[in-house]
DNA sequence: TATTGTTATACTCTATAACTATA
DNA sequence: TATAGTTATAGAGTATAACAATA
C-alpha cells in the first residue's frame, strides 16, 4: 500500500502555495480574494458586479464591501450603467491594473522558485495533467 | 503571458477532488477529517490525543467532539494512559480500520477513474514534481 | 509549576433573508 | 413581477481562554 490520497497532497501543496503567497500579497496590501478579483478584472475588462462574482466563485454579499475597498484604494471603479442603471460595471483603474501586474511578477517568481528543483520535461508533464484533472468550475471556498 | 498562478490551479484541483470525494465518505458515513483522523491512526498506532491533533493540523479542542463521534460509533477506542493518567491513547477499533480501508478503497478507485486519461510517463511526473513541491507541514483548513 | 484533556466563549468566514432602486 | 446591488442577520467553522485532573 503506503499510497497517499491524491487530494491529501494537492491539498498540502495547495496550503504551502497559499502560504507562500501571503507575504507577497501583504507586500502589496492586497487580499488573496482581491487578488483573485483584479487578475478577472485584468483578463476580463468591466462586467458587472454579478457576473464577477459568479466568474471567480465568490457570494455577490461578500463581494460589495471588496470592492468598497478596492474602490477606496483607487484601484476599481463603479460605474453605473447607462442602459440600466440597476447595474454598476467593474473596471481596472491604471493603478489597479499595475498593482496586479506587480504582485503577479511577484507571485511567479516565487513559483519559478519553488519548480527550479523539476526538470523542464517534469514541469511540462505537470501541466498536462494539470489540464486533464481541471474539468468543470467548483465554488471555492478558500 | 496567460500564465495562471499555480496556486489557482492546485486550488480549484483540491476542491475538485474534495466534492468528488463528498459522495464516497458519505456513503461510508464519514466526515472528511474524520477520514484524516482514522487514516493518521491506521498508520500510526496508539498515540494521544495531542498528538494526533499535531500530526493531522487539526485543533486539539476540535479534536474532542470528533473523537467522541467516532468513539460513539465504535470505530476508536480511548484507553487511559496507566504511566501518565492525564494521557487517553487514542486507537482504531477492528471496525475503524475496516471503515478506513472501504473508504480509502472507494477514494483510490475513484483517483484512478480522473488519472485515466493521464499516461503512464506522466502520472510519474506527477508523482515525481508533487513530491519535490511538498516541504515542510502547513496546518489545514478544509 | 507545567501538561493532557476538556468545556465555554469569542471570532472569522460564509451564506441566507430582507430591502432599494430600477426594469 | 423580476433583477442588480446593498444591508443586516444568522450560521458554520475555527481559534482563544479558562478549568479539572494529573504530573
Amino acid at each position: 500500500m503506503e499510497r497517499e490520497d491524491l487530494a491529501a497532497q494537492f491539498a498540502r501543496i495547495t496550503r504551502q502555495l497559499i502560504a507562500a503567497e501571503r507575504p507577497l500579497l501583504a507586500r502589496h496590501d492586497l487580499t488573496m480574494w482581491e487578488y483573485i478579483a483584479l487578475g478577472h478584472l485584468a483578463a476580463e475588462p468591466a462586467g458587472t458586479q454579478l457576473a464577477l462574482a459568479q466568474a471567480i466563485g465568490y457570494d455577490k454579499t461578500r463581494l460589495i464591501t471588496l470592492l468598497d475597498g478596492l474602490q477606496r484604494a483607487g484601484l476599481i471603479t463603479r460605474q453605473p450603467d447607462p442602459s440600466d442603471r440597476r447595474v454598476r460595471n467593474v473596471a481596472l483603474t491604471p493603478s489597479g491594473r499595475e498593482r496586479h501586474a506587480a504582485l503577479q511578477a511577484d507571485i511567479h517568481a516565487m513559483e519559478d522558485t519553488l519548480l527550479s528543483k523539476v526538470s523542464d520535461a517534469d514541469r511540462r508533464a505537470l501541466h498536462r495533467v494539470l489540464a486533464a484533472l481541471t474539468t468543470t468550475a467548483v465554488p471555492a471556498r478558500l
